[in-house]
DNA sequence: TATTGTTATACTCTATAACTATA
DNA sequence: TATAGTTATAGAGTATAACAATA
């Protein structure tokens, strides 16, 4: 049942006229997903010729800023199993972004880091989503400078609630 | 050696101290996957008992305002394909949700129904459905009353930008 | 004993393509 | 020809469980 993300690849989700939506279009979270939706497939044609879907390029933005960073401490950052941080490195060490080197102090784990090519790739992949994320906000006016503090305002209540000691059986804290 | 139990919540994508995040940080498109992973998360919390996802929640509301909707035209509002609306269907009908009827005046087309016991279950899994969004509201306050409007914004926002013809910035009403 | 990463496996979601029946 | 639904298959994405090497 652990299935935290959204469906990743996904045709556009418009609104069909003389279909009744009853009450998912008074519900937030609908809305959210809806967004998410659209943004996801922008996000897409803004980067297609780099072909790196946006958890991806996730991935390579956190090895660019922490240069031997551990694999399982990327899963942690993205919110992924250690299996799924495996693969995730997988694809991007098979496409030559990034790759593992030893890890001094700890014979265990890796150390994970950009190619030289990784990172001549990553400068104008980043400026692509930068562009593309600014056009929005830009769209957006005033609208987009209070909607991703509300976004981050929504996060944190919502992993609060999740977590609060009624919801959940708790689980050891480590 | 192995443990059979995960002592940490797995899925949580919480910022990692000393991990930096570079340009994520500053991204719209960042925080409302942040968001959403923790909603859809709190979903699942406040719909244990149900054991029914977003979307799934989603086709049962759009079938029960919508009776004898065709399987094709709920696949459309979802923005999946045709054959993700057959499974979705296929998982509705088998655990006793729905049922495909005839339809009369076409006969390649199925008129999906709720169950009577569809209909029954349905009931207090969209209380809880609303009172677990109206409690993310209430938390947020008078954040809650812009975010929902600025999500549908984005959504029309990144969907004209989508679709637009080539390059070409779509001009945007405000 | 706990951790880090790996291997193997399975399940979900979604897509494409070819097919049947009907329009 | 076009549409509605189905079947078969493939590919991400993520999960669990068992394992080896290391701490």
């Amino acid at each position: 049942m652990n299935k935290t993300d959204s469906p990743e690849p996904e045709g556009l989700m418009l609104p069909v006229p003389g279909v009744d939506y009853g009450p998912l279009d008074g519900l937030l979270g609908y809305a959210l997903r809806r967004a998410q939706n659209a943004l996801y497939l922008d996000f897409y044609r803004a980067t297609a010729a780099w072909d790196v879907s946006p958890q991806r390029f996730a991935a390579l933005v956190l090895i660019a800023r922490n240069p031997g960073l551990r694999q399982g401490l990327l899963g942690q950052a993205m919110g992924l199993h250690r299996s799924g941080a495996l693969r995730l490195t997988d694809w991007l060490t098979a496409q030559g972004w990034a790759e593992r080197r030893d890890r001094p102090g700890d014979a265990r784990a890796w150390g994970l880091h950009l190619t030289p090519a990784g990172k001549r790739r990553l400068t104008p992949l980043e400026a692509a989503v930068a562009a593309h994320d600014a056009a929005l906000v830009t769209a957006l006016g005033e609208q987009g400078l209070t909607l991703k503090a509300g976004l981050e305002r929504l996060a944190w209540v919502a992993t609060a609630q999740s977590t609060a000691p009624d919801n959940e059986p708790r689980r050891q804290k480590t």
